[in-house]
DNA sequence: AATGAATGAGTATTCATTCAT
DNA sequence: AATGAATGAATACTCATTCAT
């Protein structure tokens, strides 16, 4: 009985229907949080049934782990590609290279990288590009500007790039355990932070 | 017979109900993360019954962004007081003494900050501390000082520092709307990355 | 230490209370049902505490029936006015003027009726079947059968007959919204008890 | 092997889980009443899980409209075969049928219909003043004063009196218990009918 | 009489995961 | 490989009622 010998299969390469998966998921998370998105939804977005899941993946957080590891990788090959261009000894360009490079993966992937290493609160959203932390930091900077103390095209700019920058070596586990490895860290903050206005830091 | 003229009242004022409650919220969400803390866990935390909650926090979200506020506010009044202390034209040590307060803040929150601005999802807990992105620029950074391009005393520092300034500039909501808002967003990164190892930017 | 000796006493005498809890009662059931008021409401309706309450009321069940009670007693009161209003001997008179006092009774109350005798299924089961309402209709149908004005085999029966389809036409929203269509409705009222009881209506 | 070949499936036609639910809805709500009545005591009773519950229906309300639904559907298609019954001419006759064979339908009911209209607010705000059954006596209504077998000024109006008169006196506690009493009963409203219409009750 | 902080039992609803077909 | 009906643990939130002051 070949009713219908050529309809169209329901059964898929399993690399396909992996893929299907994970862009209705990406899709998803990016919409409306990874919290906020049940295994029924992407499924529904595949077009296929609850179950068929679980022929993929374990759980939400297999999904998001995989998401993560292609959207970094991505990125990474785009960064050992712009590095790679520039000559042996062109150091300068190589980290010019990699900062653009990397900017453009995240940009390109357009939100993907928020909850690709971090989980996305709506609420707090903003909180770490907007909050009075960076305000302040943003005033001490254009105020220093106005006087010449040092050159800043941007203060807020600025502000945002330095407090993120510093969250993210403070945030660091296991940082800090020591007295001194709390005095090295906040040296090295100081330092940094002062490179990044252009001056040089006291002990040179 | 004045048993217990001192005995507990049962009911305190709000304020400290209030603060009670707070307490065990942020040993809980320190501890187990915010989304595996429960209602319930935070009001036995706090020796009161699970409706006394709701006298004084409409949901976990609430008490979430109370805890945050407090602690914002810590940090910022810690900052203000720093910089506060340096004479009016030292801007150096007003930027020196903005960094220092605020990592003081933050390490002596220890933790807190972490979901202070973002959801803690444990598995991604080191994800913008440790990563191959990160690992990659590290190693960039080295190869560079080894051969004098610029100046590193730890390039896992100065890895971390920048990527984390990196996410977070690029992660402003709206930012890098048009072609030519990004391409300056990209140049406003690049600059800052070259200063923070010490090179001038390309266009000075 | 005469310091507020004419500040208004937070003390009323309980009669007066206990109006003010039930008036704030019923403009809330009236509003939003029986069911979705909360104890809380009604104190806070009547400006007084929680605990207020239950100095006057043992539950909301308590002021549900209390106002039950009121509303029937004066909707009661009417009729019996009306009703004695008429000549001995004139028994069409005497239910054209129950049919009418009843139901003005009704419509004044405006949507009372509705919950008094609706909204409270176990303790009203026999709300539309059982009442000093239909008592008194059932005893009037009694007697003019009695003395042959009219015949009925069922007073009881008949009443309870009647009472129902009155309360019925006058729960129907938006009816009686102006004088005319009120008129015409207790006309209509009126013309249908006369049919029952096998009375040609005035009009024809 | 064949020891349960028959072995009962775990997974049922939505159909047949649906109708058990709503078999076992209907059981508790007359028996406890909808309020007391809990989702799980209906899962409980249907042999479901908790979660099956909500397969087939989105809340407690959502069950209690699809069993008013039904069973104001049943009741009309019971009043319509019986009116049809008559010939075309008997208008009386149909009356009396369509008077007949909605109190047999709520007798039958056994308590139904109190909780299918009374005990529902919100949605049932109207349930006694508009729906099919009265759309369909108020339709027989106009058409018999068409016909000139009886004068009714407003159908509509007669219509809501009639059917709420009915639902009044077949809803009382006890009544129509035995086989004569429920005859007696049957036999007095179709007279009530009758004579709201202007007709001799056919013993007369 | 009045207060209002505190209580905690009671329940609807969600959703990841399983498994018989 | 795929399905989707069924499961049931997990939890936030409400609100009538109490009682120490």
């Amino acid at each position: 009985m070949p009713e219908n010998s050529v309809s169209k299969p329901r059964t898929k390469p399993p690399e396909e229907r992996r893929d299907e998966l994970m862009a209705a998921a990406e899709r998803l998370f990016l919409e409306k949080g990874v919290e906020q998105t049940t295994i029924e939804e992407i499924t529904t977005g595949a077009g296929v049934a609850k179950g068929t899941f679980y022929l993929h993946f374990s759980s939400k957080a297999d999904v998001l782990q995989a998401l993560r590891a292609r959207f970094v990788q991505a990125v990474l090959d785009g960064i050992v590609a712009a590095v790679g261009g520039c000559r042996e000894e062109d150091w300068r360009g190589k980290l010019a290279a990699w900062s653009t490079a990397c900017a453009t993966g995240y940009l390109d992937a357009a939100g993907l990288h928020h909850f690709a290493f971090v989980a996305a609160p709506p609420a707090t959203r903003e909180g770490l590009s907007r909050n009075i932390l960076i305000d302040h930091l943003s005033e001490l900077i254009a105020d220093g500007a106005g006087e010449n103390a040092w050159s800043a095209d941007d203060p807020g700019f600025t502000a945002v790039f330095l407090f993120n920058a510093l969250h993210g070596v403070v945030n660091q586990p296991g940082i800090a355990e020591t007295t001194s490895a709390r005095a090295e860290l906040l040296r090295a903050i100081e330092a940094h932070f002062l490179r990044v206005l252009g001056l040089r830091s006291g002990i040179d």
